[in-house]
DNA sequence: GTGGTCTAGACCACT
DNA sequence: GTGGTCTAGACCACG
């Protein structure tokens, strides 16, 4: 499990595990039934709180990427790509609309934005 | 002052307030040399402590927005718009680069993020 | 009575008209018997309040540089040199002593130190 | 951690809190990943409001010195010792102009200065 | 009247 | 237990 967590970040320790983890399901680099690691081996890995972890297990079931089984461990579903896809969609268009205002605000054009937008598509 | 307070938002009162004045001021609603309301006559109007209210005075003051005069209040300062804009131009950027990766990851297209902006500039 | 008041510094009003008058005594700009203008007239000229004059006209008075006749209005004392020299002297001990400390912290060595009074007293 | 407060002074006890541990921190006393005293436990350990400790924190945050973790505490950064002394310097410098005018005003001569000086320098 | 500081205690989020 | 926010009310300095 390739985690790498910021301590001086602004985002909160266990929702940067639990981001990774979901970016590692979407984009199938953890596959359907892979086992994750203990909440207490990746405690340890990550130098972090059991607690910790465990706070972004429990959000990684609630929004339905894993599931858990007493005694045995946390395990990967299938994700639903359709799903994850409309609410990235919903995400992305709610973000644009702050950066749009944002925009507007100090007078960056739409052809400003449009370049801005192309620029970091071709990085 | 029209200044609308969200109690259940995740985000502190005092930078609501700080950022919708900092609005204010940078829409040119507020123009250099106005007077912002007495701490205490905003703490009553928004039905908050005085406290609140001052970290959001003491905040645009340290960002330069507002200079303020014991026993007189604080006064809107002429704001520097290009260094503004340079400020919400990289934040414009890093919102962009986040919206671009969460893009790649459940491989919605480039064009289909242009047409998303336009959509929303458009409106 | 040439007195500039910075309204933005962090100098109190009271102290700023205090201390210009108190220079223009000691320099023999003002001389013994000299009538200071009226609270109000000066109030009015430095476009501050009465009640600001008033406050530096009491510290004048209870510093020992002028009284007040009930009616007539303040009068310049004849200052006592000797004695304001040695509280001068005093002060400038005492700020010495802070300036060597805070040179001493961040190893400013004592010939940089002489270096820097040197420069002061040529200008 | 040996502050003292002194409550009758005029400095604020945020302030005086404030500079003490920026000089524990210049003076290597307190050095790079030292652990500061949680809020509360400084706050009880000086009998002062955790809000008057917490302000003081906030400062060493703003200036730098000091980094906080949400849940952890406050940790000592490596100063910029050069930058620190740069500040310094000019803050000396300042004081150095009020003194000399000072000075000038009752005919302090330029070597009674400097021989003041040197008396504090030897102590 | 204004801002500047301080208190004592509360509730929440993070570790 | 840690910091982050908020309250309601107090006292002081400045104008």
């Amino acid at each position: 499990m390739q985690i790498i967590i910021n301590n001086s970040s602004m985002i909160p320790i266990y929702e940067q595990i639990y981001s990774q983890i979901k970016m590692l399901i979407i984009n199938e680099k953890l596959k359907s039934n892979d086992h994750l690691p203990s909440v207490r081996a990746l405690a340890n890995e990550l130098k972090v709180s059991a607690l910790t972890v465990k706070k972004a297990y429990d959000l990684l079931e609630t929004e339905g990427y894993t599931t858990t089984i007493h005694g045995k461990g946390s395990y990967v579903l299938k994700p639903n790509i359709n799903l994850i896809k409309d609410e990235v969609s919903k995400d992305i268009e709610a973000r644009l609309q702050i950066i749009v205002e944002k925009a507007k605000l100090v007078k960056i054009s739409n052809e400003e934005l449009y370049s801005m937008l192309k620029i970091i598509l071709e990085d």
